[in-house]
DNA sequence: TCTGGGGTCCTAGGACCC
DNA sequence: TCTGGGGTCCTAGGACCC
C-alpha cells in the first residue's frame, strides 16, 4: 500500500489572530498581535478566563484558561477583548474554502484546525514542503493571519510537526524523524497526554515522549488500561486513520452555562434548565433529531460536580417533554446546594420522523406544532422575538447558547 | 474582582439474568 | 451452612480534545 501524505494546519492563536486581523480591516491602528493581550470572558458574569493569547502575552507566562485576574497580576497592562463566535466562524470558513483549492479531502478537525489528505493531489502542485509554504503564504496574504502546517505520512504526526513550529511555520515529522523531533519532547506534548496521564507517567519515572515509546506497553496497559496503549503508539508514530471529508453523526447535544449568580431556588434553576432546553430542542429539531436520553448535571459554588440521566418512554423532539424530564432529573440529584454551573445533555438522538407518524397524541402534537412555530419565528427575526414572560427581570437569559450553524465541534478523536 | 463550554470515549461498579 | 460465574445493560464520574 502506497503511503499517504497527509497536511495539518493550524491557526496560530486562532481567537486572537482573528480579532486582531478584523480590527485592522477596520480601521484600527493597533495589531493585537504585537502587545500583549488576550481574549477572555467576562468576569462580572463569571465567565472570566483567558481564551488565547498574543505571543507578547506569552511572555508573560499567560497561560489559556487561567483567570483574566490572574493574567493581570502577571501583566496589568494586558489588553482583553471579548471573544466573538460568528467572526471565529467567518474567518474558519474563509480559511476552507482556501484549502479547498488543494485537496477535496479535508477533515475540519476544530475551528482553526483540519487535516488535509494531500496523497493524491500533493504531486499535481509539485513538492509537498514547497506547497505547504506556498498555501501558508497565500493564507497570510489574502486572510490576514499566520498558520503552522505540518506535514507527514498519518494524522497523528502532521499534527504533532504543526505544533512543532509555532507561529507561521511549516515542518515535517516523516517517521525517520520522530526520534530527533519528537521523542525529545516532554511527554504532555503528545496528543492525548493530559495533566492526569502525565502525573501518572510521572511517577513512572517516563518524562518524555522517547521514553513513554520505549516503555514496556503491557506495564502501560496493566496501570492505564486501553489509553495506555494508545498513546504508546501515538509516542512511536503509529497511527492510521483516514482523513474524515465528511461530518461523522453526532451522539448527543448539550447546553451548560455559569450562571451570572448562585442560584439556590426552584424557579431559578427551573428558569435556567429552560434556557438551556430552549437551544437543544431547536438544535434537535433542525437536525430532524429526537433524543431518547436526557441528562442533567451541574457544579455546586464549592466547585463539586454531579450528574444524573434517564430514559425518555419514548424519543422526543418537544422542548416542553424535554424540559420536564430534565427537571424530574434534577429533582432527584439536587438538595439545594447554591448552584454556579447547570448543564442539560441528550443523547440516543435517532430521526424524527418516525415519531412524527406515530403522534397521536394530541397534546404533543400541539406543543410540536408550538415548538414549530417558535422555531420558525426565531430563524426570521433573530433568537429574541420570542421570549418567555417568567424570564422579564429575572436576570437569567431566555436562550442559553446561540445557534452557530455549523460550528465545528471539537474532538479528542483523530 | 478567581476558576468556560461542547463534545467523545472509557471504566468501575451495581443490577439483573441465566 | 455453602456462597459460581459469565454476560449484558446501565450509570456516574473522569479523562481527553480544542
Amino acid at each position: 500500500m502506497n503511503e499517504q501524505l497527509i497536511f495539518h494546519l493550524d491557526v496560530n492563536s486562532a481567537y486572537l489572530s482573528w480579532e486582531a486581523a478584523y480590527r485592522l480591516q477596520h480601521g484600527s491602528k493597533i495589531d493585537l498581535r504585537e502587545i500583549p493581550s488576550a481574549v477572555g470572558g467576562d468576569p462580572a458574569s463569571r465567565h472570566g478566563i483567558i481564551l488565547a493569547k498574543s505571543t507578547p502575552a506569552k511572555k508573560f507566562n499567560i497561560k489559556t484558561g487561567e483567570t483574566l485576574f490572574s493574567a493581570r497580576q502577571k501583566c496589568p497592562n494586558l489588553v482583553i477583548v471579548p471573544p466573538n463566535y460568528q467572526l471565529y466562524m467567518k474567518c474558519s470558513n474563509a480559511l476552507l474554502d482556501v484549502l479547498k483549492e488543494y485537496s477535496p479531502k479535508i477533515q475540519r478537525f476544530s475551528v482553526d484546525e483540519c487535516f488535509m489528505d494531500m496523497t493524491h493531489t500533493a504531486k499535481l502542485w509539485g513538492d509537498p514542503l514547497r506547497l505547504a509554504y506556498q498555501i501558508k503564504e497565500r493564507i497570510k496574504k489574502e486572510l490576514g493571519f499566520t498558520v503552522s502546517i505540518g506535514i507527514s505520512t498519518c494524522k497523528l504526526l502532521a499534527k504533532m510537526a504543526s505544533d512543532l513550529k509555532k507561529p507561521d511555520g511549516v515542518t515535517t515529522l516523516f517517521h525517520e524523524e520522530i526520534a530527533e523531533k519528537m521523542w525529545p519532547l516532554p511527554v504532555e506534548n503528545l496528543f492525548m497526554v493530559g495533566p492526569a496521564t502525565k502525573k501518572k507517567l510521572s511517577s513512572y519515572g517516563i518524562h518524555t515522549i522517547g521514553q513513554l515509546a520505549q516503555a514496556n506497553p503491557d506495564f502501560l496497559a496493566k496501570r492505564l488500561k486501553s489509553h495506555g496503549i494508545l498513546i504508546w503508539n501515538y509516542a512511536n508514530g503509529r497511527e492510521n486513520s483516514p482523513v474524515r471529508s465528511t461530518a461523522i453523526a453526532i451522539k448527543g447535544i448539550g447546553n451548560s452555562t455559569t450562571t451570572p449568580f448562585d442560584v439556590d431556588n426552584w424557579r431559578e434553576v427551573k428558569m435556567v434548565l429552560l434556557s438551556l432546553v430552549e437551544t437543544i430542542g431547536s438544535r434537535l429539531r433542525q437536525g430532524g433529531w429526537a433524543a431518547g436520553l436526557v441528562a442533567v448535571s451541574f457544579k455546586t459554588s464549592t466547585f463539586e460536580s454531579f450528574s444524573h440521566q434517564g430514559k425518555l418512554s419514548t424519543p422526543a423532539d418537544c422542548t416542553n417533554e424535554i424540559y420536564q424530564k430534565a427537571c424530574e432529573l434534577l429533582s432527584e440529584c439536587w438538595y439545594g446546594q447554591p448552584l454556579r454551573h447547570l448543564g442539560v445533555r441528550v443523547g440516543e438522538l435517532c430521526t424524527n420522523d418516525f415519531i412524527q407518524l406515530s403522534l397521536l397524541n394530541w397534546d404533543r402534537e400541539k406543543l410540536s406544532r408550538l415548538d414549530k412555530t417558535v422555531d420558525a419565528l426565531r430563524t426570521k427575526y433573530g433568537s429574541k422575538v420570542i421570549v418567555r414572560s417568567s424570564f422579564l427581570h429575572s436576570g437569567i437569559k431566555p436562550l442559553t447558547g446561540g445557534i452557530i450553524e455549523d460550528y465545528p465541534l471539537m474532538s479528542s478523536i483523530l
